[in-house]
DNA sequence: AATATAAAGGTCAGTTAAGGTCAATAACTT
DNA sequence: AAGTTATTGACCTTAACTGACCTTTATATT
């Protein structure tokens, strides 16, 4: 079993005896397992990551923390189905369509449809590569979707 | 939980049972608390900036005081005090401030809120360096609020 | 009135305590 | 062999906290 696997039944541990939400302190959490810090922030970058319904969230210095939230999505598996349909690059007007059709649906308001095309409009992004532009487009858009429920 | 967040606690509830308004002698607040007066300071400058919404006002020598007030924004008033306060860069930390200061005005709603933390994550700007990162969640927070009402 | 002293609050650099990033390497898989 | 996944450590940023020293103000003394 690698220690990714440890690390990974440990936070399942704590998500499922804590409601969902497991609340860590790096150093001390490395040391248990006994690992490298670091490794902590690679099995949760590439295990917990918002397309699978999770948010992390850390604080650094001093009392710092990471907490890792599992999202109950329920009938909202909507969002998940689009934030996967999204890839790693969204243009603008693909991200228009799908703010319209979500709000078409009565899966968001149009204040929040608002916010969003506000955060995802090209002007934000002026001077920037088309591409770079595209994927923090996507980065951005799966953000919004996945903290908005 | 820090010293730091006792001490807000503590100011918080003076302003709330106060009419937004916290009188305090540093030394004996720091006494009672339990902490080195100079954090009465770092706490206040941390976390009551002007451009949150705060006036601080102290004197000093025998009799000397802190007030702290919250000012009481008008309808649109604090948007347009957060548009004009938000530079061409702005950090994560006092972009979440500011997030959140809108949602206890009750100016943006707890969804659009969450929009909003997701929009101006640090995870989504991943590989660029400070500077830019900053740069865009700038131009995005102002755009999502004037896209917003 | 002028001066000295005491009683506040302010500042800032330095320390400690966290978490984040990334490039390099190792260990699997196919 | 090549590609992917795991693992680490050196270095970075952020946040909390403190104490030595500074400035301002009120009050007592001469």
């Amino acid at each position: 079993m690698n220690v990714t696997d440890v690390i990974v039944c440990a936070i399942n541990e704590l998500l499922s005896s804590c409601d969902g939400e497991a609340l860590i302190n790096r150093n001390e959490f490395a040391n248990k397992i006994g690992c490298a810090p670091s490794q902590i922030n690679y099995v949760i970058g590439s295990r917990y990551k918002q397309e699978l319904g999770y948010l992390v969230q850390s604080k650094r210095g001093g009392g710092g923390y990471i907490k890792i939230i599992k999202r109950q999505f329920k009938e909202n598996d909507l969002l998940i189905h689009i934030i996967n349909v999204v890839g790693e690059s969204l243009d603008e007007s693909f991200s228009k369509a799908l703010v319209n059709s979500l709000l078409s649906e009565n899966v968001i308001s149009i204040s929040q449809a608002k916010i969003m095309l506000g955060a995802t409009s090209s002007q934000n992004f002026k001077g920037l590569s088309l591409a770079l532009e595209c994927k923090l487009r996507s980065a951005i858009f799966k953000s919004m979707l996945a903290n908005c429920f």
